[in-house]
DNA sequence: GGCGTTGCGTTTACGCCGTAAACACGCGGG
DNA sequence: CCCGCGTGTTTACGGCGTAAACGCAACGCC
């Protein structure tokens, strides 16, 4: 039952055994047990994922722990602080997966190809959590994207060099490679998350919301089915390996592409 | 004076003469006209774009326009709803712009260049607005990203399907398309954002702020004035050209690519 | 045992937020 | 004349983030 099917997503939360969701921070009724900053952290990812991201506020979070909103103050210095505080948590659950590795063995499209589904995996399993990677201002103005940390920007950018990368080609890639998972994990999450949305409506028929007026975009009803088809993992996959091999050919010519000799 | 020099970026609000802020607004203090939808949305726009998203509140926004927050409610039901408005009308921007046509005349691949950057031009020109177009729930839970409207939906379709391509690939063609577009003008934009955020400190002295150890990042260290080089739009460029020859080979193989034959 | 100190959580309070409801007021048609 | 209606204001409420003062148990030290 448990053994994954043939077509499942290889990096969905309950397709398999990786990391993400290891943190504890236990029942909210059970509000004993010390408070500090590991487990609030722990708590607001778990509130943000069950309620949506506009529902955390301090006092919530706070009766989520058993505890009064001020008591949080005591380890966490604001609220904004708290949701860089989740970030970075969600975003360590790196260092945990053990599928993906900070140093490069077996070839850098291998480490690339492990890194970017570790962070899909992240993105899957916290996908109200994710956006808030994508949006909060980073630790340093220029490194920005989803691997937030240092950390990762460091690894990432020695395993090309040292795969034969230049520096310049390296820079890019990490470029290419963010924006990429970005753009795509942003698109894939939301697209999930839409559909069961935090905040519900339990009114008694909860279909007709407004429904807009789709008459006049007759592909967009004739595709509907293409269109909320979820194909995410394949396009991951293929989108991925599009942009291994582009960068394949970026270190053998060791410059940086100007599209290949198809024209011109 | 006023030409775009070689090297200036097409697509940045001072580069050229296209679309993107033409709405009028006039000044604060000025606080007269009949207050109408329009005007609040293109004030919220302003507003957003000179002080940041999180300064917008309703009452800050009722003070730009010379009158009191409750005001505003009659014209835009709520916050949340005046927020989509500002996202719809700021893609609405693509309207407007002479260079960006709803039915390809020249071919698909004009089309979907003169679509990107338009889209790029808008984020340029508010990206204080842009990650709300690329967070914010969706009309039609399927449609999610950059493109919101159902009629650039509609009219990508159209295009992509009267050239050739299948339904399924014209679907998967907008996935790709609109994920690159998110990832690479998220990136793009938060990259410029920092740099001169809304959130100042006017300190006497600005600089030291927190700044983070980077010793134990000796690659960043060394590469950050790579890092810190902007070549977005080169960078933009290439990614679309990729992404347009990825696409032309679906349509000429009619099918779903799967990595060229490179190996195996 | 008495007693200051220290750490953790609570209480109280403030100003700002979004917004519901009642109100003030100018203007065009019976 | 006045009556309704459209438009903006006033007032009010509950919830927010958080500063400041407070209560109180555990502990070290004499």
């Amino acid at each position: 039952m448990s053994e994954p099917r043939e077509d499942a997503d290889p990096d969905s939360p309950e397709g398999r055994g990786g990391a993400a969701a290891v943190l504890p921070a236990a029942a909210p009724g059970s509000g004993r047990g010390a408070l500090d900053r590991r487990r609030i952290l722990g708590s607001a990812i778990e509130f943000i994922d069950a309620q949506g991201l506009p529902a955390l506020t301090m006092r919530r979070l706070g009766a989520h722990l058993g505890v009064e909103a001020m008591a949080l103050y005591r380890y966490v210095p604001s609220r904004e602080n708290l949701l860089d505080g989740v970030v970075e948590t969600v975003i360590d659950e790196l260092y945990g997966d053990p599928d993906v590795h900070l140093e490069p063995g077996h070839g850098w499209q291998d480490y690339l190809q492990r890194l970017a589904h570790g962070v899909r995996r992240i993105a899957l399993a916290h996908p109200e959590v994710f956006p808030l990677v994508a949006t909060r201002p980073p630790a340093a103005p220029w490194v920005r994207p989803p691997l937030r940390s240092l950390r990762w920007v460091e690894s990432f950018l020695v395993a090309l060099i040292d795969s034969g990368f230049s520096q310049e080609a390296a820079v890019s890639a990490y470029r290419a490679y963010s924006s990429f998972l970005l753009g795509h994990l942003l698109l894939e999450v939301s697209q999930k998350g839409v559909a069961v949305n935090a905040e519900d409506q339990p009114e008694g028929v909860p279909a007709e919301q407004e429904a807009v007026d789709l008459s006049q975009y007759p592909t967009v009803v004739r595709l509907e089915p293409l269109l909320s088809l979820d194909e995410s993992a394949a396009e991951f996959e293929e989108a991925l390996e599009n942009l291994l091999e582009r960068l394949e050919l970026v270190l053998r010519e060791g410059r940086t592409p100007r599209r290949g000799d198809t024209r011109d």
